[in-house]
RNA sequence: UGGGGUGUCGCCAAGCGGUAAGGCUACGGACUCUGACUCCGUCAUCCCGAGGUUCGAAUCCUCGCACCCCAGCCA
């Protein structure tokens, strides 16, 4: 055994995997072709990056290749927008497809000679039924459907019709291809499935080459044959499809036949993965776009600070199998914080400002501390943060009357400032609405950097900023989109309304620890004891930052005490 | 009620006839200039249910039950 193998065998497997690694040892493939076949007509989201990773992760680690295709056979709902954003987030997830860019609508050609040669072989067949009448001759779940009359139609006569199809003699649904298979199956997909529809519509690629276009079922097959896919992997409301995949593919004389492969598409507690769902809530402006940070999109991901690496654990963690399932939220906030506490520097910022100041310290006089810029990594290095007599510290940080358990400010008690000293609440002041406003606290001289002189253990260390040097910023802290934890079920009349009114809370007088000045765009940090924050790409500007928190601390304090 | 699937800890998920991995969550405890991180420890005599085969089953058989998907000229 070698290196490579044994980290083969201590990878994380599944089914999929598993088969892979039988056909290739088996001698079936040689080497394997995936492909990513998006529909460009709407953001990707989470749930295609489990796709993603899966397609292009099993080409990466057995050395086949992962195409990147566009399924782009329905021209009245897709756009080069969502083609341009679909390729930057397959980029930014971290996967190469090199070379092997391509898109249905580059077979268009050779899928309207397949679709001759069925109708040659009698294996297809135009018919004029309008729309309705072919519905309801389907039958239904229970009962067999009824032959179309069109079905025994002279083959010459179908082919003469369907080339003037394509010559656009015909008006939108009036005509279309089907396959003539069975209408009795019990697999309503095998009851003569149409192939070929007419759509007078300009495509964003073929423009107005084409008036008809291939359906997906057909289509997919084939574009899989073309490019010589091995693994064709789909989620699993494609099953019943497989037979008119391998029907197709059996049918014709093709290059290849791929093997179809369902696994069980994500779906994360607390927000709803349908693309119909998502475009909703963007133009029903209930969001902020496709890229709001409470999006389960990949840019939403991104813009709310989400690592490419993290969204990539997350996606090896869950696992690949076929049984309908409800991933936790927990396992993809996780997935940010293990990547995020490991890299993002630590920075003070203070969201919610209350006034302390030590009598004591000398008015006017600023002197600096040398802070780590992460404490289990010291590569990281230090940088200085400036002090004051006036520093704003968290509210929540100070307490009148604490509670049992509380170790941070309160009245008569003593806390570090990390970094610079210890303070002891001498006195507060309060405003006429009865709250406190101001904080005022002794220092020890001697415990300059945050080490007491004689020793003594200082519980609580709460961070800080110097009022004269800081920096104001606006602090957006989101939560879960939705207050039901799953909002697209059943049971949720409409997801709509469990929307979680409390999705982003806005905080505008902030106060950053002056380093955070330089903060480039995207860049993410710890805010230490808060979270994990990063600056927005959208709405930040020079000298008015703005931060979005990616996500919170782990707190074992007020989870559990409160 | 036709067809296709799925049922292993609160949430995922290994297991493929030899006596229940792992992750997340939760809960204890240690450590700590982040109540963070890290670190220890606890958490399914039981695998949807009922029978059966076997020395032995979550794994095989039988019969049930529950849930998901399918009647777009969407993908």
């Amino acid at each position: 055994m070698n290196g490579t193998e044994n980290n083969q065998s201590e990878k994380a497997t599944n089914f999929i995997r598993n088969i892979v690694i039988d056909d290739l040892n088996s001698g079936k493939h040689e080497s394997i072709v995936t492909r990513f076949p998006p529909e460009p007509n709407g953001y990707l989201h989470i749930g295609h990056a489990k796709s993603i990773c899966l397609n292009f992760g099993l080409a990466g680690e057995f050395k086949g290749r992962c195409h990147l295709r566009f399924d782009d056979t329905n021209p009245a709902k897709e756009e080069v927008e969502y083609e341009e954003s679909i390729r930057e987030s397959v980029h930014w997830l971290g996967f190469e497809w090199g070379e092997h860019m391509y898109y249905a609508s580059d077979y268009f050609e050779k899928l309207y000679g397949y679709a001759v040669r069925l109708i040659e072989m009698g294996k297809a067949y135009v018919d004029d039924l309008p729309p309705e009448q072919i519905r309801a001759m389907r039958g239904t779940l229970t009962e067999p459907g009824q032959e179309s009359p069109s079905r025994n139609r002279p083959v010459a006569e179908s082919l003469d019709l369907f080339r003037r199809m394509r010559d656009g003699e015909f008006a939108d649904g009036s005509l279309v291809l089907r396959a003539k298979i069975d209408m009795a199956s019990p697999n309503l997909n095998l009851r003569d499935p149409v192939i070929y529809r007419i759509k007078k519509v300009e495509h964003h690629r073929t423009g107005a080459t084409w008036c008809i276009y291939p359906m997906y079922d057909y289509a997919h097959c084939l574009s899989d044959s073309i490019e010589g896919i091995t693994h064709s992997i789909c989620t699993l409301e494609f099953e019943d499809h497989r037979p008119l995949y391998d029907w197709v593919l059996d049918v014709l004389a093709v290059p290849c036949h791929p093997q179809q492969i369902e696994f069980a598409r994500l779906n994360l507690s607390y927000t709803v993965m349908s693309k119909r769902k998502l475009l909703e809530l963007v133009q029903e402006k209930l969001v902020d776009g496709w890229d709001d940070p409470r999006m389960p999109t990949l840019v939403g991901l991104k813009r709310r600070g989400y690592t490419p690496e993290s969204i990539r654990n997350f996606c090896e963690t869950i696992g690949v199998g076929k049984s309908d399932s409800i991933i936790d939220m927990s396992i993809l906030e996780e997935a940010v914080r293990e990547d995020l506490n490991r890299r993002a520097p630590r920075a003070m910022a203070v969201l919610r400002p209350l006034k302390l100041v030590i009598d004591g310290y000398p008015d006017g006089q600023t002197e600096e501390f040398d802070a780590a810029n992460h404490p289990n990594d010291p590569s990281l290095g230090t940088r200085k943060v400036p002090f004051s007599n006036t520093v704003y510290i968290e509210r929540d940080d100070f307490m009148e009357v604490p509670t049992k358990g509380f170790f941070r400010l309160a009245p008569g008690a003593e806390v570090r400032l990390r970094y610079a000293y210890i303070v002891k609440c001498e006195s507060f002041v309060k405003n006429e609405a009865g709250e406190v406003v101001e904080v005022h606290c002794s220092y020890d001289p001697g415990s300059r950097g945050g080490n007491a002189p004689d020793g003594r253990k200082i519980k609580g260390t709460i961070h800080w900023v110097s009022a004269e040097h800081a920096e104001s910023a606006e602090v957006r802290l989101y939560d879960r989109l939705f207050v039901n934890p799953n909002p697209g079920g059943k049971n949720e009349a409409d997801y709509r309304s469990a929307l979680n009114p409390k999705s982003v809370e806005i905080l505008s007088d902030c106060k950053l620890e002056p380093s955070l000045a330089k903060a480039s765009l995207e860049s993410r940090f710890q805010f230490e004891r808060l979270g994990y924050f990063c600056l927005d790409s959208k709405n930040s500007a020079p000298g008015a930052p703005v931060f979005n928190r990616t996500a919170t601390l782990r707190d074992s304090w007020t989870e559990g005490k409160r």
